[in-house]
DNA sequence: CGTGTATGAATGAACG
DNA sequence: CGTTCATTCATACACG
């Protein structure tokens, strides 16, 4: 019955900041990790670094439709799920002020999506429109209005904005990475299947 | 971009839940790129390229939880479960032709909930969203429904897995990241770079 | 302890 | 552009 006490009495769930300091370390370790690693190989061995048999090993882990993009088996989806790969491209440009989804843009980034696994114009599209709406769902500050600039002038231009303290949080937010992205280079190293074999 | 905590707000340097996300999502990337790297070099070299800090894929991932290491019991992880106030409350809300889940309102009825237990305005959201999907997803089961909850619709029940295993589900897994340990053992991974020749 | 079900949460797509 | 709908996923919870 009374399964509602266990509840934390704190309004916010939040991570200090050395616990921020921390994953923040790790994530660099990863990033230094990675650079080792294709140094690492390069330095002994001349073999490119590549994949082959890799998804073959017992129950493929990862990165699989990215290559059989084209794969129309199972069509059967209706709603578009974009890579990790096309993610991480698209959460880049729409960081680099690239706020302004120029409809020619639209049509470069498509193209560049689709080498990393099936996409369409309108799918970027909406993916732009969502990515800024949810943002925008951001809380403004109780007391009063404090309506400067609310709307697209320099949103997070210095440092991405941080800190909602208070409470509730906001509705729809998803932002703010703030350290550098790997850039997922890993696909360039993937891409050297096509060399081999 | 010290920012002092004029926001008087209880905390003062922390990090939401959703920058938390973020960060666990890049970490979770360079996981699966580290990952990718020593497999993809041991694919096609000989040479002793250990893989240590991060788990061999094979299926288990790595270990649950690593952010509260202090043991800070604070249980409030994820999915909001609503107790049995607010779910009368909510429903209440819910039957009074509110229908129309004003934005405005939403603060309103947060307000009320958070009397009863913790909860956020996205919570509020969702579950109303929620609920009226449900039911609209219960109506056209009109017609012989019978209370039978065996031939149902066959609404994609919990057959709809999927490729899972061999889609892109891994990669969009970090959902719910868990890194490595927190020390990694990197160390070794990147001494090798001293040795092999 | 493993499996099935209910439901909160995330998000692509559509509507006005 | 902002809001809403629909679909999917993962987890909490119950059953055996």
């Amino acid at each position: 019955m009374e399964q509602e006490s266990l509840n934390g009495t704190f309004d916010d769930r939040v991570m200090t900041e050395e616990q921020m300091e921390a994953l923040r370390k790790q994530i660099a370790i990863y990033a230094v990790l990675c650079d080792q690693l294709v140094f690492l190989h390069n330095s002994l061995s001349s073999v490119p670094l590549l994949s082959s048999g890799m998804n073959s090993m017992g129950g493929g882990y990862f990165d699989p439709m990215v290559a059989s993009s084209s794969a129309h088996g199972m069509s059967t989806r209706h709603r578009w799920t974009p890579t990790s790969m096309q993610l991480q491209i698209l959460e880049n440009i729409y960081k680099e002020g690239s706020g302004t989804p120029n409809p020619r843009r639209i049509k470069e980034i498509t193209m560049e999506l689709s080498e990393h696994g099936e996409i369409t114009e309108k799918s970027v599209y909406n993916w732009f429109q969502n990515r800024r709406a949810r943002s925008k769902r951001k809380q403004p500050q109780t007391t009063t209005i404090t309506s400067g600039q609310a709307d697209d002038a320099a949103v997070t231009t210095t440092d991405e904005r941080e800190s909602c303290g208070g409470d509730s949080g906001a509705f729809e937010s998803y932002e703010h990475i703030l350290f550098p992205s790997p850039d997922l280079g890993i696909e360039h190293l993937l891409n050297r299947d096509k060399f081999i074999d």
